[in-house]
DNA sequence: AGTGCGATTGACT
DNA sequence: GTCAATCGCACTA
């Protein structure tokens, strides 16, 4: 931290993420993604998190909510990549998504966990939790810790805004890989993303190793 | 109109 | 480690 003064603008520290710098591939998409910074702005102050795991939804993938076609659940996939597809897991929790491929092709990459970095305290009031670990480890919760729902699907996050990606700082250590958490088809597919030796990701040590 | 099912979480043994 | 809550959505009729 403090050495990314030529990445500061006039009112945050990162520069947002530049469409065109996205790869145009969900799998390296995710990958990519690490490191980078997911920022909500509240009324209450900024809130931020470095994304420390993700998961890959590719084309053809039949784990994905595209894979069916285009409905009004999940036509945010189709947008053209760096857009929010933001759904209801469960009845009861949210997840935020960036869509992935080109517009008109339906993929997208599950951001699963945050580092949180600004706005602690609010974060702590929106999960009515104190542990910096639970703020945000796992899709639900750092969706709840963000304040994000449905309200966001659909949202450009190239652009500054109530939600939106920013540059991280370079990542250093090394990204691993595993299998995806909580899902049965297609489940043997390597295309879960974290960063190595973190405490933030989710999911059992069993597949933090690799 | 009815049915079944999660890309999860938190509580509990 | 196990397990149930919870509800929007897709699917069938």
């Amino acid at each position: 931290m403090g050495r990314t003064n030529a990445l500061k603008t006039g009112r945050h520290r990162y520069q947002p993420l530049a469409r065109v710098a996205l790869p145009i591939d969900t799998a390296r998409m995710a990958r990519y993604l690490i490191g980078k910074m997911v920022v909500r702005e509240l009324p209450q102050g900024v809130v931020s998190g470095r994304i420390v795991e993700t998961e890959a939804y590719v084309v053809g993938d039949a784990a994905g909510h595209a894979y069916r076609g285009m409905t009004l659940r999940n036509r945010s996939l189709f947008l053209e990549r760096g857009h929010a597809y933001v759904y209801l897991a469960y009845g009861s929790s949210y997840m935020l998504n960036v869509s992935s491929e080109k517009p008109g092709i339906g993929a997208g990459v599950l951001i699963r966990a945050l580092e949180p970095c600004e706005g602690v305290p609010i974060m702590q009031v929106n999960r009515g939790s104190e542990r910096l670990r639970d703020l945000a480890r796992g899709p639900g919760r750092l969706a709840q810790a963000l304040r994000i729902d449905r309200g966001f699907d659909g949202l450009d996050l190239c652009h500054e805004g109530a939600l939106w990606l920013g540059r991280g700082d370079p990542v250093t250590g090394e990204i691993g890989q595993s299998v995806r958490i909580g899902i049965t088809q297609e489940a043997n597919r390597v295309l879960r993303f974290y960063l190595r030796g973190s405490a933030f990701p989710s999911g059992p040590k069993s597949l933090n190793v690799r």
